[in-house]
DNA sequence: TTTTGTTAGTGTAAAAATTACACTTACTAA
DNA sequence: TTAGTAAGTGTAATTTTTACACTAACAAAA
């Protein structure tokens, strides 16, 4: 039987891009602990857990992703620390928490991580969780559960950064055949801002991981666009160029 | 009374400029596990807690600095959680820790925390200390306690990191008075590569945040140097603008 | 008082990167 | 055949980055 650490847990931010809407999603679990209906998101978490005794923090994170929502295979990376002994806010969360997890629990510190993901392809298995988990737009996500939206603020500037200096790529988020305006809108929907086509295309001109497969798209009702392949292990030797450049 | 959590700590790493010999060290301390002479740095960790059941993290980190080793106003950054069940390799070390606190521990998930000081001005307190707090050459750090090579190793990834995007300055390591050299040095110890004096000047030149003073140095045995002061309220300024650049 | 040793301080030309900007092409569906 | 749509392309101006070498100002020693 695992032991739960009741001092320490785990919160996954997932980032999911819904193309067809050009919005930027987050992943969240819904509870029952406030009936009120004008209790806005309170009720809303991020997928977490607490840690088992003998667990890794970086495989729990996997672990309880895939068990509260059936994704996996996910590039989750951890961000911060939270660890405000009031961040579980309300009376009522704690007991959730102690009734959800069958134990006392004391001042919980959680390690946030965060993911990107392709909305369309790696959904949330909608059987395993009984519809408890779903997407919102990360406009209309405040007044999350706990200290939750103060993790989501820190995740979103993380993934800013991350995706700006290029420490991640977001090709998680295209299909495997892509074409250079998903790359581009992609960014533009992460960055929430616009970028200049033809400059655009120079700057992805020199990653070399990107690569033009010999391939159209088809059935498009305008000139079809050149398709492109993204590729991971020319990607990691360009990312550890630019990490050794740092250390 | 604090009650301990059992299962959280905080570490410190601080990197002191040693301005003199052009080196950058670090703060260990050091404790009696290993009584045999060839046990190299195992029985140096860093300053560091487990953390009271109703502390905030950031001031546990700040407190537990100061009654290690006397530091206080050290601006203190969280980089990572290490959470690997063995990262107490040694039973010994495990003893240790539970004789040091008077409990039981678990496996314990400590928070890193960096800060970078200045070493001629803001030296521990010898006294409170009783010598076991000192300074050692990040080169000579290898094979510390615990998993503290690797906390080391991240630290230093963060802190280039943090010094290139000039999300921290190092100006805490200068005296309030400082010439260009002293400042284009100390970017050299840290990033461990020497730097262009003009280009790095003209980088320089572009931050308003350095002022020059209308004073020289003097009792220099050569061309006296033009003396800067750092304005840390322009500095948070123009660190706000690239941070909202990305966020 | 002259010399010597030492660090301070300065400019430029070439190369590279960034920015702003508008039209033609190739396809589908009507 | 036409209309609508997104794909794809180049350039000139500006800014940033890079490499590089000498003179100036002081203290100490001779």
């Amino acid at each position: 039987m695992t032991i739960l650490n009741p001092s320490l847990s785990v919160d996954c931010v997932i980032f999911g891009l819904d193309t067809t809407e050009q919005e930027l999603k987050i992943l969240v679990y819904e509870r029952d602990i406030f009936p009120d209906q004008n209790s806005g998101n309170k009720n809303l978490k991020f997928p977490g857990s607490l840690v088992p005794e003998d667990e890794n923090l970086d495989d729990c994170a996997h672990r309880v992703l895939y068990e509260l929502t059936g994704l996996k295979n996910v590039c989750l990376r951890q961000f911060q620390a939270f660890g405000d002994p009031s961040r579980i806010k309300y009376d009522e969360e704690k007991e959730w928490t102690e009734r959800h997890y069958g134990i006392k629990i004391n001042r919980v510190v959680t390690i946030g991580y965060y993911a990107l993901i392709r909305i369309d392809k790696q959904n949330p298995d909608q059987e395993k969780i009984e519809d408890k988990v779903k997407w919102i737009n990360t406009n209309d996500a405040d007044n999350l559960a706990f200290d939750h939206s103060l993790i989501l603020g820190k995740a979103m500037e993380t993934l800013h950064r991350d995706i700006v200096l290029q420490n991640v790529v977001g090709f998680e988020l295209l299909p495997e055949k892509f074409t250079l305006n998903q790359v581009q809108s992609m960014y533009e929907v992460i960055l929430g801002c616009s970028l200049d086509k033809r400059n655009f295309r120079k700057k992805i001109g020199k990653a070399n991981y990107i690569v033009p497969l010999n391939e159209k798209q088809t059935g498009v009702r305008h000139k079809p666009a050149m398709l492109y392949r993204f590729d991971s292990k020319l990607f990691e030797r360009s990312r550890e160029e630019i990490n050794t450049f740092f250390i």
